[in-house]
DNA sequence: TTTCCTATCTATCGATTGATAGGCTCTTTA
DNA sequence: TAAAGAGCCTATCAATCGATAGATAGGAAA
């Protein structure tokens, strides 16, 4: 009764699951089709019958990929909206274990692989799914007085949500981020991003 | 007298930078050995007279680029190092200015596309060109007390440098750093990396 | 049963890639 | 002046790429 349902779900799934671990990994151009094809276990012609062609089945990895992350941070943000310190923690930690291998090489590829409708249509994805969620706390934080004036020190929503990203981005050449160390990770990253590294006692604002 | 020696080096460093423009923006893999030896007025053959392989060229591209950077930060650092706040914005500021159009890109390059041993060669210019200098500013502003206890807050130096050279990478999916926005960018990025994004009133050191 | 559609296959195309072979033309050098 | 070599060329190779054409098998719908 659903057998030959799973058996057409089945392989688009497949097709999409293994290219974003390929894509996510190598990088848009050095993941061949023939390659997404035969980790599928199909033959590479298939893939067209699928998707319209490589970039099409590109687009839809990363739509799916960025979907997901929308809905977990969006959870994780209700849930506890009252800590901001918390919050940003729970984010931080969220991303840093799910994020694909290489944000760096996926931004490059949306930025310099993708067709202008493409670019905007992920564009748009991207600030649902990570830059309006993060940002949002941050604007709370500001509101409720947890984060410094935004007039004075440029501490606004939206550039504070890309400096937390670009923390957790993370092009660390020697460590790889193993999953108890994350949290560990995770927690100096919110501390520094709140606290800063200089001790509390020395003020030099300037 | 001279023309002839020009000659030979005008062309190999012409190659070294015209591929770094292209490495640096496009990918390794992007870029092909004919649109480079397009760009400089020559045949795509005539690049294997002066590099062994692709690989090589790309290598040495690395190479000239981390030596010009380690050359630049030891200067800066040498220059102001009795202000750890002024010396990290100079820093910050110069990688802003000079580094890869993409960092990203290039760290994912130097993983997946080069062998073994030239990883291990780029490596170790790697951390001689951004994480012992980095580094060693963090050192000393542990040791003067401008740097919260290592132990305590895991603000060890070289952490603490891979953390602000996560802030200059920079997937900024929205403003392009322009040279006049870069001041203000590399004064944000050293204010939060030191003093935070929280207010100074609030102490919620755990 | 017959028709149609979906999913897959084999075979192959044209384009592009990195790389090599071999020849030409200068300049340097012995 | 003759030999050597550096620098660049044309021509071309084998491999790989994304993509298409056309056939086949099997279930669904008529």
């Amino acid at each position: 009764m659903n057998n030959q349902f799973d058996h057409i779900n089945n392989s688009h799934q497949k097709i999409v699951e293994v290219a974003r671990d390929l894509f996510m990994k190598m990088g848009y151009r050095a993941v061949s089709t023939r390659k997404i094809a035969e980790i599928c276990g199909i033959t590479q012609p298939t893939l067209y019958h699928h998707f319209k062609n490589k970039k099409a089945l590109y687009v839809e990895v990363l739509k799916t990929e960025l979907f997901k992350m929308q809905i977990a941070l969006r959870k994780i943000i209700n849930t506890c909206s009252d800590d901001i310190e918390e919050c940003l923690f729970q984010v931080t930690y969220h991303i840093l274990i799910n994020k694909p291998t290489s944000m760096g090489q996926m931004f490059h590829d949306i930025e310099k692989e993708l067709g202008e409708e493409d670019k905007k249509e992920i564009d748009k994805c991207w600030i649902e799914s990570y830059q309006l969620p993060i940002a949002s706390i941050f604007e709370r934080g500001i509101k409720e007085g947890q984060i410094r004036n935004p007039v004075e020190f440029g501490s606004y929503p939206i550039p504070s949500a890309y400096l937390l990203l670009n923390l957790i981005s993370s092009n660390n050449r020697e460590d790889q981020s193993q999953e108890h160390i994350a949290k560990e990770q995770a927690r100096f990253y919110t501390n520094v991003l709140l606290y800063g590294l200089a001790p509390l006692s020395k003020e030099k604002r300037k």
